[in-house]
DNA sequence: TATGAATGAGCATTCATTCAT
DNA sequence: AATGAATGAATGCTCATTCAT
């Protein structure tokens, strides 16, 4: 039956999602994922070779999860600086939706500072990503501040990120609401 | 004898301090600590009646490390907007010199989500410590940007966990130079 | 297509042939004998009910191996001293090739004291098969040493197993060569 | 007190030596080790780092079996062909009382082709031992059979090794009486 | 005949912690 | 103040086997 058997990889790659955003990539067993994802421990390692496999899957998903929230944010927004606000406010939203679990690329790389090759490669990549929409929505404004594009770019990436890491910090979304009056001032 | 004492006491907190901040907390075990340290379990017990508050030691240590440096960086400046900004000179070399492993506060939030009391309330003295030290440099500033003083703080605050943070993702201190360049504008 | 079906049992076959003999029964996983041989796991299992029943084809298909082996050897030796010497000289020559595998039989026995009906009627069948050789070989002598016909292939055959495991023990063939030294007094 | 704390130690060793002998090594988990030794499984591993070193203590623990068990044997002989024929009937007697389960050393490396340094020393270790003594023996003797001295005692040693695997293979001591008839000719 | 997917039981090893001395 | 020894629970991972197709 195709329905099972896209369900159980689906089944761990959701659960371990869950698990590995809240409770923290280290501190989570695959025996708590394979229990909570009511699947057998070797049904996992058919799926994924290792841990560290279902981490890059956990990655993406993460990343899947947080283009379509945003697609959906800016949908009929067009002003350049508008929809780098939005971005900001989509961060908001989402931080409040996950409890203030920040980000979990920035996290793996915390827990992990000698990250493997696979998961740093889905990291970087990842941020590059999120770094590439501010270089292009910055591109598309009329930029008179005196700073290079590329450079603004930059500083609201800077801004985005530490706004994420102090909202999981504090559990509060105040540090992106900070970053966003720094918007206000620089765009 | 006290000098004995102090050094089997002092041995562990330098050895944890090495490891947790270069391996990460949850990935470095009690057995590497005491082996490197050459003291026994029972020792490191007698001392810290658990690894977290080991791990509390450890968060003190390198905000006393951090404090002193910046003291130095900032000795013969007087100028607040010098400070300010030497202060992100500082976190550069800082991060040099530590192999680029980011903020130990920051990472012990992301490694632990659900943060015992005790680390909680270390990493936020330490955080508010570091707020406090902007808030009191931009008060001095004659700040004409049209933000408050606070506010203005706190922006400047978000750089400095943005971009140390980013500076561990990329191993590479051209986000301190990005936020930087953002202070130029600011202020 | 019966070209198919023999394909892929071969395949089986020959794999868990070298696999066995190069790391040992229990060190060889089915994983790794599927992997390495290109089938699914199923098929394994389609061929043979059991790990068990493989080891059985393996040890048999050793035996074949080594019966082909010598039949060449002896090729146009009549005489029956001349035969016993060669089938130590073929010895040699196999543990050479094998890379100082010796012998399956002995091997299966060391690894599972405990052993299946299955597995001892397969090793048990090829070590009498072997002691035949010798006596029938030893029938053929002008057995002048006082000591019985089988008695003095009972011995042979002692020499045989105790070099061939000494040549795996040490990785050299002169237990085998002494071997043949003691024959050269015996018979 | 020391009771305790020997005893630890000594009845995972204890209990090791039993079960890799009888199951052999690949076979028997660290599992039912501790289960059966009634002590923790970290408590193993406070004392053998892994269970490759646990199976050198129980080699060496072998080793001291057979050493002291042949020692008694030869109590009161002194004529060296006496010696070596005692020898295999000590062999005789070790294989009966230990159901016939062969030589620990032969099997250990029989079981693990690409064996590791630890236990291959060990290994070779003991078989260099039992060579020795037939070499010491051998030059006692009035060696008149026209062969070395040394080529007679490794004659002598693999009719022990041929021997002692045979009578697992066979679950019978009848290898070894042929052995000794071997050595009635040759000495 | 062949296979992709699933499984329960087991693997060797490490965890943070505690106890007796 | 310091330690060697002991522990229960958990770690990531692999085992031989089976099922549905």
């Amino acid at each position: 039956m195709i329905i099972t058997e896209t369900t159980v990889r689906e089944q761990i790659v959701a659960t371990a999602d869950r698990l590995f955003y809240a409770q923290g990539y280290n501190l989570t067993g695959i025996n708590q994922i394979v229990e909570e994802a009511g699947v057998a421990k070797a049904s996992l390692y058919y799926h994924f070779p290792s841990k560290e496999d279902l981490c890059v899957a956990y990655l993406q998903r993460r990343a899947e999860k947080w283009s379509a929230k945003l697609q959906k944010f800016l949908t009929g927004t067009n002003d350049p600086r508008e929809c780098i606000i939005k971005c900001f406010e989509c961060r908001s939203e989402y931080l409040i939706e996950n409890n203030y679990s920040g980000c979990s690329y920035i996290r793996i790389i915390a827990e992990m500072p000698q990250r493997s090759k696979k998961i740093n490669q889905r990291a970087i990549l990842n941020k590059e990503g999120q770094r590439r929409f501010f270089i292009e929505k910055v591109k598309e404004l009329k930029n008179t501040s005196g700073i290079s594009t590329v450079d603004l770019a930059n500083i609201i990436f800077l801004l985005f990120d530490g706004s994420t890491m102090q909202s999981q910090v504090y559990r509060d979304i105040a540090p992106v609401k900070n970053a966003i009056k720094a918007l206000k001032v620089l765009i």
